[in-house]
DNA sequence: TCGGCTAGGTAGCGACGCCAACTAGCTTGC
DNA sequence: GCAAGCTAGTTGGCGTCGCTACCTAGCCGA
């Protein structure tokens, strides 16, 4: 995947990701790293996701508490909040019409 | 559909959609404003797409020339050349990919 | 002649993902 | 005992690109 077209692709998406995957269980963001890789986004430096973190909390979409690491720094532990639940169920309706759009336009390219 | 949002989604994506109508058929700026309006993509104001054009001339992924128009001004009608084809190809089967793997993480949200 | 539609272009702004660099706790191995 | 190396989080500056706002200009109807 060409890295420069993905990170722009990334942008809208990736604080979407970030919530569904807080959706799922609450988690903290070295493990949320490794979470979007497996789903196939590629590596999300920290230095993206973080931000992507901050921002999430600060707007209360998220909410965060520190907790011991067993072994390891402390983790800064997410969860999301039900303002986070319902701008993520919204918004994953727009991107699902909006993604279903591009998808016209780019279908019968793919199929030659 | 959140404006603020979609414009960031539109990154990465609006120059692809824009390969992908001219590779349909050859076309001016103003005729494919409204077919990315006529495909969901909501309105493409002209200080947005003329630039992606002009982008897309230079790096010689689509190629210009003008014409008289029949009724009104002169048109600058544009054709994809075939380094633009490839473009297109490589990178929509990568945002298939791409939408694939942030589908895998909405698709739970959505079916709430 | 005055909108209003068509058609194209430019300038400055802001959001955000990127890279690079940093702190800091814990484990492993020499 | 100490140097790597992994885990975990944070910050700062940079560049891209869609946005708004504004401009030129041809053509038409009232």
């Amino acid at each position: 995947m060409e890295l420069e077209r993905r990170s722009q692709w990334l942008r809208g998406v990736l604080d979407l990701c970030v919530l569904g995957l807080l959706a799922q269980r609450e988690s903290y963001g070295y493990e949320l790293i490794q979470s979007l890789s497996a789903a196939g986004l590629g590596t999300i430096q920290g230095g993206t996701l973080y931000p992507v973190l901050l921002r999430l909390q600060r707007s209360g979409q998220v909410a965060a508490y520190w907790r011991e690491g067993a072994a390891g720094p402390a983790r800064k532990y997410y969860r999301i909040t039900p303002e986070g639940g319902q701008t993520l169920r919204r918004a994953a309706a727009d991107w699902q019409s909006f993604a279903g759009g591009v998808d016209v336009i780019l279908r019968e390219v793919a199929a030659r």
